[in-house]
DNA sequence: AAAATAAGTAAGTACTTACTTACTTGCATC
DNA sequence: GATGCAAGTAAGTAAGTACTTACTTATTTT
C-alpha cells in the first residue's frame, strides 16, 4: 500500500483534490456538523468559521445553504425533531402492557436515545437555557409526548382501581423527569460514580420502586 | 415624602451624582450582576461590556477587580458555592427522622433553594454543558452532598431491615435527580402545565410513592 | 491645605464576529 | 468542444470582542 505507488511521487501536494459535493449532500453535512458543535458549545459558543472549517468549506458556502446563523441553528433543531419519531414509538407499543412493563419500555427508550445520540439532550438543555424558541419545539417533540402518554395510561389505571389515587400529572412528569435526569447526568458527570452506571440495573430498581409505590 | 422636597427642584439632572463605591462593595456588585447575566445567557453569551454597562461602570474597572473574564466567572461560581451551605443544612437535620420525613426535608430544601435562587441551577447546567471546570465544583457543592447523604441514610435502613434491599446508590441518585429535574423544569418550562405546579403537592405525592416503593 | 491613594474614565489596541461581493472552478448537456 | 450553471473560493466590510494605557476625580491621611 505504501511503497511504490506511482502517483505518490508527485502527490506530495495532490492538486488539492477537493471533494465537490452536491448541494443536498453538502447541506446534510453542514447540518450534522453544526448539530455536533451547537450541542457541544451552545449557540453563542460556536462561530460560523468553526462550522465552515469543520466542513472544510468557505464561510460563504454556508450562506448559500442557510441565510443566517440563527436559521442554521433552527435547521439543526428541526432536523433533530424530524428524526425523533416519539409518537411512532408510543403508538407501536403493545396496548395491553402492564404498568410495570410500560414504565420499563419508556425508560429504556429514553435512555437508549440519550446514549445513542446525546446531542438531543444537550441541544434541548442549551436551547432552553438560552431561551431560544426552537428549544420549546424540541421539548414538545422529545420530552412532552412521554409525559402525556404516561399520564393518560396512569389515569386509566387509577380510574379502573388498579392503582392508588396518585396525582397522575405529577407522577408522570416526575418519572419521566427522573429518567431524563439520569440520561443527562450519565454523560454530563461521568465521574462521581456514574461511570460504572448500568442503565439496566437503574431501570429495574427504579421501576420497582415506582411500581410498588403506586400499587394498591 | 414626595411633595415640597427642596432639592428635588434642581435634581432633574443632579450633576450626574455618580455613586462611588468602595472596592469591596463594587466587587460585590460586580459578582452579583455577573452571576445574573452568566446564569441567564451562559459564559459565551455575556460580554465584558454587558456586565460593565449593567454595573454602570467602565470596562476598565472590571479589570481592576478581576484579571480576566474567565476569572470573573470563576469568582461568580466560587461566590455561589460559598453561600450554599448544604453540609450545614444536612448536619442540623434531626438525627431520628423517619425516612419519609427525611425525603420530604431534602426535597423541600432543594425546591426552596431552586425557587429562591434559580441562578444556581442555571449556572450549574450552563457550566456543565460548556464543560467548564468550575461547574464540577458547583456540582460537588450543590448536588452531590444530597446524594451522598441520602445514600448513607438509605444504606443504614436497608441494613437494619427497615427497607427492602434496593440499590441505595441508584435510588438516592434518582430521588435527588427527580427533585432537581422538577426544580429546574419549573422555571425552564413554565408553560406545559407547570405554571400552576404546587411543590407541596408534588413532594407529598412523590415522597409517598418512593416511600411505599422502598418499604418492606 | 498638601500629599498620597484609590475609584473612576476615555479612547485606544489587536483580533474576531456575522455576513457580503466579485470572482473562479468543475461538471453535465447540447 | 463550447455553453450554462451550480459548487466553490479569496478577500473583503462593519461592527463587535477581550483587554490596556494614560489620564482624571474624589476621599482620606498627614
Amino acid at each position: 500500500m505504501q511503497h511504490g505507488v506511482k502517483e505518490s511521487l508527485s502527490t506530495q501536494s495532490p492538486r488539492r483534490s477537493r471533494v465537490r459535493l452536491t448541494a443536498a449532500d453538502r447541506r446534510k453535512q453542514i447540518l450534522a456538523i453544526a448539530a455536533t458543535l451547537f450541542a457541544r458549545r451552545g449557540f453563542a459558543g460556536v462561530t460560523i468559521k468553526d462550522i465552515a472549517d469543520a466542513c472544510s468549506i468557505n464561510q460563504a458556502m454556508l450562506y448559500r445553504h442557510f441565510p443566517s446563523k440563527e436559521m442554521l441553528y433552527l435547521g439543526v433543531v428541526e432536523d433533530k425533531i424530524e428524526h425523533l419519531q416519539i409518537h411512532a414509538f408510543l403508538e407501536q407499543l403493545e396496548p395491553n402492557l402492564s404498568i410495570g412493563e410500560l414504565l420499563k419500555a419508556l425508560a429504556f427508550h429514553i435512555l437508549s436515545i440519550g446514549s445513542r445520540d446525546p446531542e438531543i439532550n444537550r441541544l434541548l438543555l442549551f436551547g432552553t437555557l438560552q431561551g431560544s424558541p426552537e428549544a420549546r419545539a424540541l421539548f414538545r417533540a422529545w420530552r412532552q409526548p412521554f409525559v402525556d402518554f404516561l399520564q393518560k395510561e396512569l389515569k386509566e389505571r387509577v380510574e379502573q382501581g388498579d392503582l392508588r389515587s396518585i396525582d397522575t400529572h405529577i407522577t408522570a412528569r416526575s418519572f419521566i423527569g427522573m429518567v431524563m435526569d439520569c440520561s443527562v447526568s450519565c454523560f454530563l458527570w461521568p465521574e462521581f460514580g456514574y461511570e460504572e452506571f448500568d442503565p439496566q440495573k437503574a431501570v429495574t430498581n427504579n421501576v420497582g420502586v415506582f411500581l410498588r409505590g403506586m400499587q394498591r
